[in-house]
RNA sequence: GGUUCCAUAGCCAAGUGGUAAGGCAAUAGACUGCAACUCUGUGAUCAUCGGUUCAAAUCCGAUUGGAACCUCCA
């Protein structure tokens, strides 16, 4: 398996610390709002990862938070006059309602910044006392330039850094890139620390919560959006550094953002698409598909055209998938015997394409190759049901890796009885009964 | 101002030194009682300019255009 580290901005071959076995973390949703298309693919794309480090053999551990402590949630509880918690439960679920909907796995293990509290304050504490946090009135900061490496990840310098950087008037901080681990405010949910009455901020949640699930303070995969490279993962590593001197995870991987009609999603313009919707119109199928037929890294957009191209392909698998199950309903049992040549050969190609930094563009390369076989098969006369059975199982396996699912069709003894009365008024050119077949058929769906 | 990335046929998109995968759309044909499905054929010299090399879409430089991040964000 090789990957994109953005560590170094190569590829690399994927080396696991413990042997046969992953440990990966993605940065998971801030629950204030239906999660829009824009969070729909990293949960795509670490899925697919996933499924893809399992086929080939390894133990996947997965991680993913809820941040349910946040101002925009607590902003929403206010502006709906209701608790927070009323708020993030409400968002969580639809967060999981969404990933069930895109086929995706459910993390092993999911988090929440509210019930790790007191881990996240003796995290605090701790690089408190190690003096890379300091107090100033209640609130705790990050001493970002006791980090010799800090930008690392982002690749900048803290100069440069410095030339960009927001100066609030009103600021206390030792150093303007300085981030904050602790808030203190009594407005809102809040908890008691050592510090003050307060909530934590945003970094710190995820290097608490990887080295209490793992319990190790180095991982694998860590895994977010590419927006979420700076500030957010740098301050992750900092912290890591200062606390555990690792930087948490020996691959860092981030997916590209999504677009639409070319341009950004944003509230402002008004073209946030939601999961759900999208989902409603055209399915999880379509939007997978349509987010994996671009490499992960490659920004993404999203056009009518993109998604009628999706659906097309899509219904062209299910159309042979159709074809082939009935063919094998009508066939004798099991003649002939599979080519596991054939098998092996349009496999690798997936699996290889897969492997390679999770190539989907190829991998659906392979999969149209082995739905052109599975075609080729169904219509030579001289192939095998064995042939076919067996290349749909292939096209299985890799439609499981891709999280496409696609239903078999299964016959009953009417079906089989309509198929057989429908080839047999052909034969007879009897055309009026024929097409009466046809159509009990086609309204099955059968056909 | 800094950092990172991108520019391949109408559209989506692989390919990172040896003469351009795949899909959608289009078009011509085959199959079919008709239809659907399916199969076969047909298209790009890779933004522009210059350089390195026996050889470049692929490396280097410049230009043009675009994106993301540096502030909440997947």
């Amino acid at each position: 398996m090789k990957l994109f580290n953005s560590l170094n901005n190569k590829v690399e071959e994927f080396k696991t610390i413990k042997e046969n076995e992953v440990s990966i973390y993605v940065c998971g949703p801030t629950v204030y709002n239906y999660p829009h298309i824009g969070n729909a693919r990293p949960i795509i794309v670490f899925d697919t990862l996933i499924k893809t480090l399992e086929v080939i053999g390894y133990d996947v551990k997965f991680v993913s938070n809820f941040t349910d402590v946040d101002d925009k949630i607590i902003n929403a509880a206010i502006k709906e006059n209701v608790d927070e918690k009323t708020i993030t439960e409400k968002f969580i679920k639809a967060y999981n309602d969404d990933r069930r909907s895109l086929n995706a796995k459910m993390p092993d293990i999911a988090p929440k910044v509210t019930e790790t509290m007191d881990e996240i304050i003796n995290f605090i504490k701790l690089l408190v006392d190690k003096g890379y946090g300091y107090e100033i009135d209640g609130d705790v900061y990050f001493r970002v330039s006791k980090i010799k490496d800090y930008g690392m990840l982002s690749n900048q310098k803290i100069e440069d850094l410095m030339v960009g950087a927001r100066i609030d008037e009103n600021d206390k901080k030792e150093n303007p890139l300085d981030f904050t681990l602790w808030k203190k405010t009594e407005s809102g949910i809040n908890w008691d620390s050592p510090f003050s009455k307060g909530r934590p901020g945003w970094h710190s949640e995820c290097v608490v919560m990887i080295n209490n699930e793992f319990d190790q303070h180095l991982i694998d995969i860590h895994g977010g959006g590419m927006d979420l490279k700076f500030p957010h993962h740098e301050n992750e590593i900092a912290q890591s550094i200062a606390a555990y001197e690792t930087p948490i995870a020996n691959y860092w991987l981030h997916n590209g953002m999504v677009n639409i009609d070319g341009v950004k999603m944003s509230k402002s313009i008004g073209n946030v698409l939601l999961v759900k919707d999208l989902v409603k119109e055209f399915g999880g199928n379509v939007l997978r598909w349509m987010m994996l037929s671009a490499q992960y890294r490659s920004p993404l957009n999203i056009s009518n055209e993109v998604i009628e191209g999706a659906k097309t392909e899509i219904e062209k698998i299910r159309n042979s998938f159709k074809q082939a199950d009935v063919k094998l309903a009508l066939a004798k049992e099991d003649e002939g015997n599979s080519s596991e040549e054939l098998e092996q050969g349009l496999w690798n190609n997936f699996i290889e394409a897969m492997q390679d930094d999770l190539n989907t563009p190829n991998g659906f390369k392979a999969l149209f190759e082995a739905n052109k076989a599975l075609n080729n098969a169904i219509r030579n006369k001289d192939s095998n049901s064995k042939d076919i059975k067996m290349i749909e199982n292939t096209m299985d396996k890799m439609l499981y890796v891709l999280g496409i699912n696609i239903e078999h069709v299964k016959l009953d003894a009417e079906d089989i009885d309509n198929f057989n009365k429908w080839n047999a008024s052909k034969k007879e050119k009897n055309f009026e009964a024929a097409d009466k077949y046809r159509k009990v058929l086609m309204d099955k769906g059968l056909l």
